[in-house]
DNA sequence: TTGTACGCGTTATCAT
DNA sequence: ATGATAACGCGTACAA
């Protein structure tokens, strides 16, 4: 079957393209009737716009593409559906695209930039290590989202929302030693990672030491084989600590910067005859769904997700309405306390 | 700044649009060094083609579409991964686009067939409800991945790849029936959901039947208010069983038809003072993570999603190149028996 | 090996 | 209100 085109309607119907294309866009000025006739002309034929050719023509369209790093990270569903609510709300359209774990997020960018004449782009998740240079080859306004970045680049160059992930962590080891805990082991992913596991790890670094706390090279603990084990993951978090008991390293806690990987911990530790928080205390990172509903309930740090989106959104159109430049945004994170953590 | 393009570059280089167009494509017809010459020139413009443009004059291009449904299900993870590894493995190229929760596949299908020019189509979860005729729009193959399907479409229109809802979910259920439950409340989603969880349901009761268990109206749970709850969340299925356990309804059991009700179940059955399994057993349905990390860890189907991705692109593939038609394929499910369950 | 010119399907401008 | 036609940016016959 050919593939139908305007033009094929046109003639069917006995009008020109432009009043075809006019029925389709809802413009103004074209008769009620013939529109309808059109309309239906289209139903029954199936045909469907092609939106490449669309997008080639348009100069311009009212969307923002949200870009997600990695592969879908439950932490940014809540995001993403506020992101969702507020770009319609705005009647722009919304657009979302994941981009591969190996893929430069700036050359798709770039990419889907001209490809879809953006109004604007979210970034979120991950860690950013771009050149000045090349962020400022993106015409549009565009906001980093719960990203850690390089230190190299000029905070005036861009726009972000995040956490003060080296603070939070330190909040959160530092509870931990008053607690009393002096030998506290960390979950992180490996050394080589250069994203948020680093910023989380210098949190714990400083915590400790703030605390007088000899610090112990044996309690920070990574996954060196098997790679295929995603970082963040349950599994990461149930292997490195099976490993831990195993290893006969003595410690009271565990934090696992991430709550998924504190699950796995907690699960490791029961199946090793333990009990949390009796035996060894947990703690995690995020605040996710899964850290209240576990049993015990995770001692973790809650990111104010809702809220990052929301102003996220805010920024973005902030720039795209030229009422404001640049902004970086530090938003303060919640120690909440579980039952997997306790006095020693 | 003017958006620059393939003529710009030509001109740039002193040479044909063709010859750079040659360049970006690895035609084999170009001399080496103008090769090169014009890649550098390219580079330090930092020209990007116009993948719209691209896309409008291609005629046909090597790329698979997922369309995924709903918020991003970390059930569908794994299979994405298989999805994307697969599909780079045959030199195809890999693209997901998510579809709103209530947006129409087809229609996005039939839109991405026509700017993408895709080779084929994976559908992704949900519940399917289309006619025939639509479904007949499609040009391009496609499989229907872990998808419910009315019974009014014929089997050999579509392909697909699934379990059996309602038999795997009778497998669970009479599995707590022979461990002497009687009472056995589900949590499912509202009756208006015409989606698996109606498949559940049926399997469900078919198990209460032959069991020769009378079937009680009350125990079969959903929310009716605050519908900002997404269904098969913990959230979800914690708040029905507060709801339950204050009713003062009896029961020894509860089958809750996602893991994730089945985790927030357990949850309220903990904040109750109750314990699983001793006072209450609980099940749920899909295999995830979860279900293993919980405490205790959780009795439920596994679905074997990476067999199940692995076969949804084997089928799309022999289609793609002709060795097959239509393929409907079940996978059996397995019931795994976790510490959330005990004989009565 | 390289360049010219046409067409992909649509929207927008300009007449009518 | 409607229709003809020129872009949009690129790939590719075809000619050179």
């Amino acid at each position: 079957m050919e593939t139908i085109t305007i033009m094929d309607i046109a003639k069917i119907c006995g009008v020109g393209v432009s009043t075809v294309s006019r029925a389709i866009n809802n413009h103004p000025d074209i008769n009620e009737e013939t529109k309808n006739m059109i309309l239906k002309v289209i139903k029954e034929n199936n045909y469907i716009p092609n939106n490449s050719a669309r997008n080639l023509k348009r100069s311009a369209s009212k969307t923002i593409a949200v870009l997600i790093k990695g592969i879908s990270n439950p932490f940014y569903n809540n995001m993403l559906k506020v992101f969702e609510k507020e770009i319609q709300n705005k009647k722009y359209s919304f657009l979302l695209h994941r981009v591969e774990e190996q893929e430069d997020e700036i050359d798709i960018a770039l990419e889907l930039e001209k490809e879809k004449r953006l109004k604007g782009i979210v970034f979120l998740g991950g860690f950013f290590s771009h050149s000045e240079e090349k962020l400022k080859q993106l015409q549009v306004p565009f906001v980093l989202s719960t990203i850690g970045v390089t230190e190299k680049i000029d905070k005036s160059e861009y726009s972000s929302v995040a956490v003060d992930d080296i603070k939070e962590s330190y909040k959160i080891v530092d509870y931990l030693c008053k607690l009393g805990h002096k030998k506290i082991a960390i979950i992180t992913p490996t050394p080589m990672d250069e994203s948020i596991g680093k910023l989380r790890l210098q949190g714990y670094f400083k915590a400790l030491e703030d605390n007088q706390i000899p610090f112990n090279q044996n309690l920070v603990r990574y996954m060196e084989e098997n790679i295929d084990t995603d970082t963040y993951s349950m599994k990461y978090g149930y292997e490195v600590t099976k490993r831990l008991l195993e290893s006969g390293d003595e410690f009271t806690a565990i934090y696992a910067i991430s709550d998924s990987m504190a699950v796995g911990a907690c699960k490791a530790i029961f199946e090793a005859g333990k009990h949390v928080p009796n035996d060894y205390s947990v703690a995690g990172f995020d605040g996710m769904d899964i850290s209240f509903y576990y049993n015990p309930s995770i001692t973790t740090i809650r990111q104010p997700v809702e809220a990052m989106a929301y102003e996220t959104i805010r920024i973005l159109f902030d720039i795209i309405h030229n009422k404001n430049s640049q902004e970086n945004k530090i938003f303060p994170a919640e120690l909440i306390i579980g039952q997997s953590t306790r006095q020693i």
